[in-house]
DNA sequence: AATATCATCAACCGCACCGAC
DNA sequence: GGTCGGTGCGGTTGATGATAT
């Protein structure tokens, strides 16, 4: 199925309006799922159509995007002979007609990157995105929202069960096993990787950042991730032969120096976001010389262009960031204070 | 077989940012 | 400095198919 959606993809885009993205499931088209005329919005005298895009829409829009490429949406939109909005053509073309998006489920990689980018930059998806290429920011929020979550969620139920502890490793459900494994040790502070708030405090991320950015170099004497008692590693490493984490999160020191090691994140890939600022990124840190700094680099790039985002919040996080990058130790008090909002609470809704 | 419930995911909505005026 | 249009992002909705009862 899988091959039969990229072939045919490759034959005629709009064919697959008929095939989900991410499933590959063939649906059928959906021409009632958002009815387009079912609003009295939709009669208003600009007679913008809403709902879901017809073969014949997303042909037009296709044709007009590899034609005269992107403009002005709102010019798009008129230009193609659509009666859509700007913002829903983008949406599209982004989500769906892009020649270079991937097509498929989720290879067990891409999801341990998901996972793992989630747990530094939490909900951004489309940063996220930016590091995943050919998936779209609305695709890996679904998957999160519908698979990884809820996985996550049935695992925090099942810690409830004596015998949890003890069960085998299951990859389905690899996340919540380790961080149950840690949680039950109650003497050991633990934080777990996966479970970082939607939107992380300033201090927590750049804690988070300061353990990858300091990993060797944390004082033993902290020993919160690390069971054993030993230095504090923090990072992780997967077991390529068996496509997950061989040693729980804070156990190995080895992130970025492995040519295997999938948490040696890319940098921003091209990966046609029609992002501007994700092209000033790509641009920015998009050399191979060095993935471990480029690693660190990007994720000070994703700090700084998401501070503009939070400024209205009131937080400068980048300037709390660098704070903390220099503080070359664990602030534990700080730390803990976003300990009551990780999504081992989080997830129990 | 009929019905209820769940899971998936495309698309919308509201908000915020940015640049131009 | 205020307004406006364009854009991007994250949260949410709701139709559909799949699965359970």
């Amino acid at each position: 199925m899988k091959l039969l959606c990229y072939l045919s993809y490759s034959i005629n885009p709009s064919l697959l309006s008929y095939i989900t993205p991410v499933s590959g499931r063939v649906v059928g088209y959906k021409l009632t799922m958002r009815k387009p005329e079912a609003s009295p919005k939709n009669n208003n005298n600009n007679k913008l159509r809403k709902g879901l895009w017809s073969p014949e829409e997303d042909d037009k829009l296709m044709n007009y995007m590899l034609n005269s490429g992107q403009g002005c949406w709102s010019d798009v939109a008129r230009n193609a002979g659509l009666q859509r909005c700007g913002k829903s053509c983008r949406l599209r073309w982004i989500n769906y007609l892009r020649p270079d998006l991937k097509r498929g489920a989720f290879s067990p990689q891409e999801e341990e990157l998901i996972i793992h980018l989630h747990s530094l930059l939490g909900n951004r998806w489309s940063q996220i995105a930016a590091r995943l290429p050919g998936r779209t920011d609305n695709e890996i929020k679904n998957f999160w929202n519908s698979t990884i979550k809820k996985r996550m969620k049935n695992n925090m139920s099942s810690t409830t069960s004596p015998n949890t502890s003890e069960s085998s490793y299951d990859p389905n459900t690899k996340d919540l096993n380790m961080a149950q494994d840690h949680h039950h040790h109650a003497d050991h502070f633990i934080m777990p990787m996966f479970n970082i708030p939607s939107s992380p405090s300033p201090s927590m991320h750049a804690t988070v950042l300061n353990m990858l950015e300091h990993g060797l170099n944390m004082p033993p004497s902290g020993g919160f991730f690390n069971s054993s008692g030993g230095p504090c590693n923090f990072s992780s490493q997967i077991d390529s032969s068996k496509g997950f984490y061989s040693g729980g999160v804070f156990e190995s020191v080895n992130i970025g120096t492995d040519q295997g090691d999938m948490y040696n994140v890319p940098p921003l890939e091209n990966v046609s976001t029609t992002s501007d600022h994700n092209l000033k990124l790509e641009s920015t840190c998009n050399t191979d010389t060095n993935h471990n700094s480029n690693y660190f680099d990007d994720i000070n790039m994703v700090n700084n262009n998401t501070n503009n985002k939070k400024a209205h919040h009131g937080v400068d996080h980048n300037n709390l960031f660098q704070e903390e990058l220099t503080m070359g130790e664990w602030d534990l008090e700080e730390l803990m204070k976003d300990v009551s909002s990780f999504p081992f609470i989080e997830f129990s809704n």
